[in-house]
DNA sequence: GTTTGAACCTGGAACGTTCCAGACCTACGC
DNA sequence: GCGTAGGTCTGGAACGTTCCAGGTTCAAAC
């Protein structure tokens, strides 16, 4: 016999003997599945609202043998990853799947933050930006499904912006503003920052202006633009117009730019990269490099679960195209220079 | 294809087979309790890590009925938020207890990532700053201890910051330097504005500053301290000082201060609320109030857990005292004002 | 009047753990 | 020699689900 207690959480049971029926079939309706009928239905749902039961998933999906669980490893200090994860939710929100966070914070690095998603044993991990080298995730992916975004790497899956492209399209807009001093702060060994790099240099090559280019080291952060900037305003002839590896990066910059007595974009146009809500904020009103959130957060989730769900195909990447979103911080060069 | 049965990880019967013992002393094993022999132990280690086992913990928490999860609801956006999480994950790390983060976001409001984490089988919620009304929490509260970070509601465990005191000390700190027209730009609705404003008026009072209080309505982010600094700004006689709800508000504040030529500390002092990640930047060097971040998510899982653990106490309110940090924003009050 | 086949429902065996009661040693005191 | 007490170890019953193989019923088809 089982005698509701008011410290235990009413079972299966519980509901199936209230509503005088049998556990698989309270299992059935409360899993909306056909095979009972509606007026049973109707008494096992009141019995179960009545008992205030919810399922454990615990046991469903111990028994079910699946967690329909995907982990997301981000780090919780980026720009960038907090706008993934936000349509991430949105992007799994239908699919069936729940989203496990684990962020990587100063003290928590992403071994941990991955080992803790492998013991609640998501069926696949997506990986925001990851640092942890190739290998590795190669090892990773042997044991699940493992999806790559915002960084190529070889041996997973990777969703990841044509970085090139994106900075073909700022130098591009810059120079049809008349910019021709148009420099670049990178972002080191930065995930994408070698791309993003390369595509500076070609387009400032397709526009004859390979004499004037010039990359200073920058970063992630907006610490790094700060110095950066200040290098970069130093010179003889300072640039015109400034192409930056990052929002955050770029933030940096800007303040740099305003405490300096720099008119944006009168004296220095400035392009950001990632489309980041912090571009968004009114008094910040970036120019910059949107990458596809939505989509690439979209083709994310439905490369997680077609892996899960066995389709074989070999790793591969996809690529999403970035586009130019023009704010505030661009304007046409002034004659003078 | 691989021919292995990568279909199923190894179980405690699997390492049990291969070390020649029972499932049970596996078990005990894993979970380093006594009752194992030193030589029998190494054995099981052994086999246990050649099958590459790994506890599975939906198995585990279904047969203990304890889940060991403590969640975590939290605004995603927010940069306090992020600096709690950074310290819950450390405050939990020895605690035997892990975290289960749920954010919200703007699509993803408290009621979703509360409910996903009741699902889970949390057995206690931490949740920051939380917007839900009070009697909801107080029902939520009935089904499992509850713990409110950075707001105060009655019915729940609270902890806080003293937040009048805290501008109590901010205000403090501009009168020695001699600022008179010390102005408040509040958080409006959101939690913890009213008792800052209501420090920062008995604080004037305090100093015989009553007839220079100004309060400016502001908010949580950067928008809403652009649009009350501007509003400052335009007065005949502006203030020297500002005290700011939050880090957040006041970086917008120091944005409209930089592009209106106007410098900080010598023209216009500027205190902010919270000290967050962002305080600390080097281009921002925000002086600012410390909520104590480190103590509060320490008390936090502490109450939790106690909770948990069957510690009856009444529902209580813990107040933890901010203290000042002094940086570049704030400077003596020039003599001419 | 039998067969057929849906539509509805049931009982019991998993899932991978932990927990409990007890079995088997060995050593020790008397 | 006996009883007792630890220290090790084992078998099997939970935990709350889902899944599977079946069992009724009842109306329609032969």
């Amino acid at each position: 016999m089982h005698v509701t207690n008011a410290e235990t959480r009413p079972t299966l049971a519980d509901v199936a003997a209230r509503a005088g029926v049998s556990k698989s079939l309270v299992s059935l309706v409360m899993r909306d599945e056909p095979g009972a009928g509606a007026e049973t239905r109707r008494r096992v749902l009141e019995a179960a609202d009545e008992l205030g039961y919810h399922p454990d998933s615990r046991a469903r999906l111990l028994r079910s043998g699946r967690s329909r669980l995907l982990g997301v490893v981000f780090g919780i200090q980026h720009a960038f990853h907090v706008d993934l994860v936000t349509a991430l939710y949105t992007a799994a929100r239908d699919s069936g799947y729940e989203l496990a966070l684990s962020a990587v914070t100063p003290n928590r690095d992403e071994t941990e933050a991955t080992a803790s998603l492998l013991q609640d044993r998501c069926e696949a991990l997506i990986m925001l930006g990851p640092q942890t080298p190739a290998h590795t995730l190669a090892r990773l992916t042997t044991r699940l499904p493992v999806v790559v975004l915002a960084r190529g790497v070889r041996g997973a899956d990777v969703i990841r912006t044509a970085d090139a492209d994106g900075l073909h399209q700022a130098v591009d807009h810059l120079a049809r503003l008349g910019h021709q001093r148009i420099a670049h702060i990178d972002g080191g060994r930065a995930p994408g920052a070698a791309d993003r790099r390369r595509g500076y240099r070609e387009a400032m090559d397709a526009h004859g202006l390979s004499r004037h280019v010039q990359i200073v080291a920058g970063g992630l952060t907006e610490e790094k633009g700060t110095t950066a900037a200040r290098a970069l305003l130093d010179q003889s002839q300072p640039p015109t117009a400034i192409t930056i590896f990052n929002d955050r990066c770029a933030t940096g910059v800007l303040d740099v730019l305003a405490r300096g007595g720099l008119q944006v974009p009168e004296d220095v146009s400035v392009v950001g990269y990632d489309d980041s809500h912090l571009a968004r904020l009114a008094h910040i009103n970036l120019t910059t490099i949107a990458q596809d959130v939505h989509t690439m957060t979209k083709l994310a989730v439905a490369r997680a679960i077609d892996r899960i769900e066995g389709a074989n195909v070999a790793h591969r990447t996809i690529v999403v195209p970035p586009h130019l979103v023009i704010r505030g911080t661009t304007g046409p060069a002034t004659t003078q220079s």
